[in-house]
DNA sequence: TCATCGATAGAAAGCGCTTGCTACGGGTGT
DNA sequence: ACACCCGTAGCAAGCGCTTTCTATCGATGA
């Protein structure tokens, strides 16, 4: 048999209201009460009945984070920074207040998987929820989206974009905070073209994806205003966020195009395996091709050269979320604040070789 | 308002326990019954109240994965392995089943939070937990996990451990799959000593851990069979799992004892962090110092040189503790299983300089 | 033809907690 | 001294679902 609030309120000699009141301390209750009922809680090791509870309060302390790929750093970093401020146990005080339990919800990047976590965190009443990453820009799913988004926030629940583009319309959502995906590609390209670079290839992330879209839009304006355009299609290849995605990838642009002197990369990771493809290739990094890649995961600096990137500020996004979720900030006008991405050169990128 | 079971069975017309079990699926319900019920969900866009069934059913879906740390793939690929297995939605069909919900919990490596999670999970009624990661060797608090542990398989809690020890006594866990962290540490300081290697710094772990000590034992294990005992505390620095450590701790090594011909590090993280540090005093790699981590993180190979290592099967060990955790798959014999560590020889190790 | 049985559906009793409202006592103002 | 009020504590009505037990009905077998 568990033990029940009923049980603690016998021991304790008092009625499972006060008992209750005292669990909660959102109520008047005399210190010598509150004393006997604490210490008949420790006595009879009494946990809480988290459904029950969420039940009769119609709110539960969840809060769920969506992450397209918990095995990705860039994820795990926001999520983990979210968390802190979300709480969770222990980072305070441990007793009383705001905290709140944050689960964090591997979607693998599929729309059926977010909408269905959604759905469990309807079923849930979770406090808020933070959508971390791209979007993905099919119609169908993005009217799903909103739609759901939109009865979760009826339902109480707080909605948070972390990484992702806000909505079309939706008020349902306490505030978006974009990454500008745009200007850092742009202005990441613009680094190549200063250097020298006219022909740039591009490994480039999953066709669909927003943040594919918003990185690639960035470098081709950057390559236009250098009236560079028209090889577009020839210089740019698709493929997942992974290594292995940016290997076969960088492969295949440089069968296509010899004649590349740098490779942006849709990401790090990316650029990883962009990098390992034209060192296979005999190729050296710099001298013979550059690469940069974009997000600056801690693992980038380490790089061999060091990886020129885009600095993506992964941490304070999330934590700002967290605290966005928690009702601890308050949002930016018009829900809406797009973070700035900073350009980091390193050794990976230098002129091209003349001739 | 939301919609409760009630409205769906007024719009069905017919009762609420009938609406229940279409819903669940765990009763004979005529075909023409389940129609008419399941329209008037879709047409009232009904969501289970997840609360009030766990409470009345005494069960819910809930399914922890503990992590250390969030953002670091060596957990990210064990928790998304085993949401994989767990199902979370979307594995499969989507309406039924054995589906359940999988929500990873993020330690930061805090006894405190580990402990306060499982709390927090026991409230939930959790069906499984999956505790992944090396524990922490504080008596009392290994009594305090003992114990919660054991409550939350009275409740009927299925506890898996996954890359970490088997607990003392422990009846309450299903299984334990402990790394081979000892085998592999040894092998790793083996292969240093074959290619004439004496004098191996080793930047270990935060001392506390099982993980920590696991592969440090390995290492002098192996050492002392060279007979190279003695040195162990000079050669030897503390610090966390991360890349900033590794720097630092290397720094810290080399002016110790410049004479140090490789650095083993305690997993791949701070292998990049120690790389970091050698070249930075103007030493290559492998001909100066050589290196080595431990994991065979996805990064690892694409390190310049590629790092020599030991490869821990993250995903199969993840997955696996997923199907244990959701009865999918018999426990191994004696509910523990050790799974192998595997010497993967790269760039980054090569002979001392002679001389 | 009548009792019996299998297949369905409904009634109703909770599951364990929260909370609005009521009850009780002693201190306060006049 | 009397009416009042504040500080506490208890009562009891749910929260929305599951599930046991009972009722119904048409089909079946003797």
């Amino acid at each position: 048999m568990t033990v029940t609030l009923a049980d603690v309120a016998a021991r304790a000699r008092v009625s499972p209201a006060t008992v209750s009141r005292v669990l909660n301390g959102n109520y008047p209750v005399a210190a010598s009460t509150r004393e006997r009922v604490l210490r008949a809680v420790d006595d009879l090791d009494y946990v809480l009945n988290g459904p029950a509870s969420a039940l009769a309060a119609a709110t539960s302390d969840l809060v769920g984070i969506l992450v397209n790929d918990i095995a990705d750093p860039f994820f795990g970093i926001m999520a983990g920074a979210a968390q802190t401020e979300i709480g969770g146990p222990g980072d305070g005080s441990g007793r009383a207040g705001g905290e709140k339990l944050a689960i964090v919800c591997n979607t693998g990047g599929s729309p059926e998987r977010e909408l269905t976590y959604l759905t469990l965190l309807q079923r849930q009443r979770a406090a808020a929820v933070v959508l971390t990453g791209g979007a993905v820009e099919d119609p169908a799913h993005q009217a799903a989206m909103s739609a759901k988004l939109a009865k979760l926030a009826d339902a109480g629940t707080r909605v948070v974009l972390c990484g992702r583009p806000p909505l079309p319309d939706s008020e349902a959502v306490v505030a978006a905070l974009a990454f500008d995906n745009r200007g850092g590609g742009r202005r990441l390209t613009e680094h190549l073209l200063s250097l020298g670079h006219r022909r740039i290839g591009y490994v480039a992330g999953p066709l669909e994806r927003t943040t594919t879209r918003h990185r690639l839009e960035g470098h081709r304006d950057a390559m236009r205003a250098a009236g560079l355009a028209g090889d577009e299609e020839r210089l740019t290849v698709h493929g997942p966020y992974d290594r292995r995605s940016g290997y076969d990838a960088t492969h295949e642009l440089l069968r296509r195009e010899p004649e590349v002197t740098a490779v942006v990369a849709a990401n790090d990771t990316v650029a990883l395996g962009a990098s390992a493809a034209i060192r296979d290739r005999g190729l050296r990094i710099p001298e013979d091709i550059s690469v940069a890649g974009f997000d600056d995961l801690p693992f980038s600096v380490d790089a061999v050269p060091a990886l020129t990137t885009v600095r993506l500020p992964l941490f304070e996004a999330g934590a700002r979320a967290g605290r966005l979720a928690m009702g601890k900030e308050k949002p930016p006008p018009g829900g809406i604040a797009t973070i700035a991405a900073e350009l980091m050169v390193r050794g990976s990128t230098a002129p091209p070789r003349v001739g």
